[in-house]
DNA sequence: CTGAAAGCGCTAACAA
DNA sequence: TTGTTAGCGCTTTCAG
């Protein structure tokens, strides 16, 4: 990739006699051109090999046929198919994806939204990990249109997460489920099975603080909701907010009992812990309940198929491009939630 | 983001009471310029919010430091792991990652390279689908430094694809396994155990003449290789190229018999058929021996756990961003091809 | 150590 | 229908 410089739409004019200004029509179908001229550039275009720079044409439009997809990273299955579904339904809107991994880590996170805003993109759908005000001003001057999923960023003038449900206005337009009401009325649905004691395990809670984690705690919260509200005492609610491992489960559920239910804030936790009560011959459900949640496609293969909540990832993924599309357009969409569901699975008595 | 343009470097020249040059030597701490200086113009950039706008940087450099990675899709995990691991090396050699879905349409394919080399990216890791001799020419032309993985594509002047084994010249750096020998020497650990019949599941085969199936081609002349090896009549070897489903279960494998492997190119296919014959009430590998491709992370949550061929994602991610360094250095990289095993699992007797 | 000016390749408004 | 021209924002000589 040394010798030769590239062919610019210049070389081209030159090549073809006419000047940049027709090239430019030609090559953008822009009107105001005789069908012989454009064929005859088009062709020698062919030709000599000329590619459009996109950095020269971006900077003279101001705009980009760009979106940004900002993600943790690519291990949960989950926002595989999200950017799956985004880069083709981005695709379909004339827009290209570009997609960004953070690692749950703030500071990559940031890198990665300076970047994106360093390279103009014309909008960025964004899982983060961030919150405050801080940050929210800091996203605002990048004058960048935004669309959230995952976190949400409850507006600042509202007040802290309210774990006693209110939905109330968002900093950013949010796309995603009501993970309160998601976990609540699953949760209702198992306690109506019979199980007494529950287990809760959201290994990322232990970040508390630290960052934005409000999908998780509301689905904590929505469990704890759920539970009080079937008069069980608050002492069988066990959380336990370390990654899943041998330790964890001699240490917490020493020996299963079948009324009590392991509820885990992700199937990713749900499947690890499954196969370590698999591995130590329990039976599930016979000595323990499972809900995982998040519905991840290999739940499939997967024998007992773990109960979960399913997310519409197809819908949540076309949602957020729309809404960012709408926001690109200049509108400010509202958040939207969508329908989530409870499925039963086969680890639940 | 309507309103306020956008803070330029002229902007904050102007407001520092210095040139644009200066401003230039504070942003890239590029030598000769007072300290102090240095400072005010840092400082000031943090109040007025300027961001630099890499278009343009690299309109008039030339250079961009970023990569292109251009992937199938993540329903595979395989990708998605490759992706991760791409990004994390890239990062730390200071390069973005750009990671762009094909969905293994020819089509789509080049609209990315041709997205790519538009921005002037400096290199580009690429999982084709394509082959032939415009393509390669295509390619080069885009003067763009390519590491392949997934699919090689032999240097034309070498010929066609020869099943019996000689890996040639490339016409473009490759990194991945040799699919024929991992094949091959799997299905040789498979026979070795007795079994008799083979059936060969390849769904993406159906697609030979469209497109790059390399790989695909490979493992199957690897198999049938081992197969004849062990003196097997090529009658007990059967082709399949449809996709997993009840009937094909059905039409192909009757009744399971215990002297029959089915080999899947791939563990999503591996898994989709064990499903259906665990589903069907069969045992494996009781009932019928069952081989993978690929050593998924998933398959761990899987039981029985199925046999599979090991890739050594993580090591071959960080190589290709190696070499794709090492191109865009000017060099040209060799072909490498990483170690593969076979992973007995729990399907095999 | 700093300023001035000429591009990088493309687009868009205005003339012709 | 086509040409001309002035930028877009940053980098990079070359003077000062």
């Amino acid at each position: 990739m040394k010798d030769g410089k590239n062919v610019t739409s210049l070389d081209l004019a030159l090549a073809c006699g006419v000047s940049q200004g027709t090239v430019d029509r030609a090559l953008n179908d822009r009107p105001g051109i005789k069908p012989e001229t454009k064929r005859r550039i088009l062709e020698q275009a062919e030709v000599m090999g000329f590619r459009l720079n996109l950095s020269a044409s971006s900077l003279a439009t101001g705009r980009n046929r760009l979106i940004g997809l900002v993600l943790f990273d690519l291990e949960n299955r989950f926002f595989a198919q999200m950017a799956n579904c985004v880069t083709r339904s981005a695709r379909q809107a004339g827009y290209h994806v570009q997609l960004m991994l953070t690692g749950k880590d703030p500071i990559e996170e940031q890198y990665c939204l300076d970047q994106l805003a360093g390279r103009r993109v014309d909008g960025v759908i964004l899982c983060t990990v961030q919150k405050g005000e801080a940050f929210v001003r800091r996203l605002r001057e990048a004058r960048i249109p935004v669309v959230l999923t995952g976190n949400r960023i409850p507006d600042e003038t509202i007040g802290q997460t309210d774990p006693e449900r209110s939905i109330g206005k968002d900093a950013f337009p949010f796309v995603g489920i009501d993970d309160f009401r998601a976990m609540h009325d699953a949760i209702c649905e198992v306690l109506a099975r019979g199980y007494r004691r529950l287990v809760f395990l959201a290994p990322s809670l232990s970040r508390a603080g630290k960052g934005n984690l409000y999908a998780q705690e509301q689905r904590l919260a929505g469990a704890r909701s759920a539970f009080s509200e079937f008069g069980l005492p608050a002492g069988s609610f066990r959380l336990l907010d370390r990654k899943p491992s041998e330790k964890l489960m001699n240490a917490c559920i020493p020996g299963p009992e079948p009324d009590t239910v392991l509820v885990c804030s992700s199937d990713l936790y749900a499947l690890d812990m499954l196969h370590l009560f698999t591995k130590r011959g329990f039976q599930l459900p016979r000595d323990l309940g499972l809900l995982g949640f998040d519905n991840l496609d290999i739940l499939r293969y997967v024998s007992p198929r773990p109960a979960t909540v399913d997310i519409p990832m197809n819908d949540l993924g076309d949602a957020a491009v729309r809404m960012l599309l709408e926001s690109i357009g200049g509108r400010t969409p509202e958040s939207l939630y969508l329908p989530h569901a409870m499925i039963p699975g086969e680890t639940l008595r």
